[in-house]
DNA sequence: GTCTATACCTAGATAGAC
DNA sequence: GTCTATCTAGGTATAGAC
């Protein structure tokens, strides 16, 4: 349940392995914030880490695996803090939002995710099942997490919980695309104006 | 005004020229929806219409331009067709909805799109004013749209046009993506549905 | 203005040695 | 785990033919 959100141990590498591989992931993150998406080739991330480009992609077998894995880690982070937030009495536009805005000051993984999904879009992408299967995963946790809400009389159900979560997930991805022409928007800001601005607060608060 | 939306009009191209320009055109939107945006190389596109890649690239310059032209001639299409469904009486949702709907069944078209924009999110990326530009009045075209309504009593002002408009791109957008992932999604109905489960066709009819 | 051939550069991936 | 060398593919610039 959650497979692709929750985070996925490494299990088969040596400590001189493991440490290599998180060394490459962090510092993959850093160059796709500083060069953008088309400076992170294989031949930067090597130099950057003092590998050849072989001796990078030991490590991951092809440049989409890595960032897959940058962006798992992710989505698990994400999933607790969603969560945490929710338990601290966040309504879940607002943990939603905080999920947003703290991505967004993550320069460079905005832009990694919208990249890369974009391109995976191709059936025949080494990453397209990953994002079927997240997309699948994020709307079921928000469906959940809105049944649950309704259930405790916390929410009212007059919009079906697999649409908010549709409607959720594809603002943001719409948002953050906006975002990236014009990097003035406060994405986490403007989701919770935008629901308030809505009336959506007084359906999910 | 609306520069970006409307139709450009080529003027130093021979008859010769111009319709060679327009069967390439036509055929790298064929090739994008048979062998999607990665199948549509330069050595693809020029085989298809029987030129050399350097033949090709003679009416275009780069690829991306090529792209660019097949975009802004579909952003002036959806602009004919949304005033037009407007003129005709529809709500501004279902005209876009209407817009949306028209694109999802050009194969080819929502990949292109969606792909380029992101590539294109990279400054220094040679479709990224295209893209800049596009946002800004696509939002300006539907926020007139949105004021126009307003001032002639047919829609609440309880929602700033401005952040109408964002939340209508933004849709859109998002709506692309998961479609891509789960093409099962008929995304103009969906967003009218959506519009309808949010309440939203109470401020906009 | 339309187009070809060639040559070049970058990027990603692979084979096989150490 | 890491390297060197090599392969392929894709995009583009140049020179020049018609």
């Amino acid at each position: 349940m959650l497979a692709t959100l929750r985070a996925m141990t490494a299990i088969r590498h040596s400590p001189k392995g493991a440490a290599k591989r998180e060394e490459i992931l962090e510092t993959a993150l850093e160059i796709v914030a500083r060069l953008g998406y088309n400076g992170a080739t294989i031949r930067n991330l090597a130099d950057a880490v003092g590998l050849s480009k072989t001796g990078l992609l030991h490590h991951f077998g092809t440049k989409e695996e890595l960032f897959v894995e940058i962006l798992r880690r992710r989505d698990a982070e994400d999933l607790v803090a969603f969560e945490a937030a929710l338990a601290q009495g966040h309504s879940i536009v607002e943990a939603f939002a905080g999920v947003l805005t703290r991505n967004a000051n993550v320069p460079g993984l905005v832009q990694l995710y919208s990249r890369l999904a974009m391109e995976a879009s191709d059936p025949n992408h080494a990453a397209h099942d990953y994002f079927v299967d997240r997309y699948r995963e994020v709307r079921r946790e928000i469906e959940g997490q809105v049944r649950a809400a309704v259930a405790e009389g916390r929410m009212t159900d007059s919009v079906a919980p697999e649409q908010l979560a549709l409607i959720f997930v594809a603002l943001s991805d719409g948002l953050q695309m906006q975002w990236m022409f014009d990097s003035g928007v406060e994405m986490g800001t403007q989701i919770e104006e935008l629901f308030r601005a809505l009336r959506l607060d007084a359906l999910l608060e």
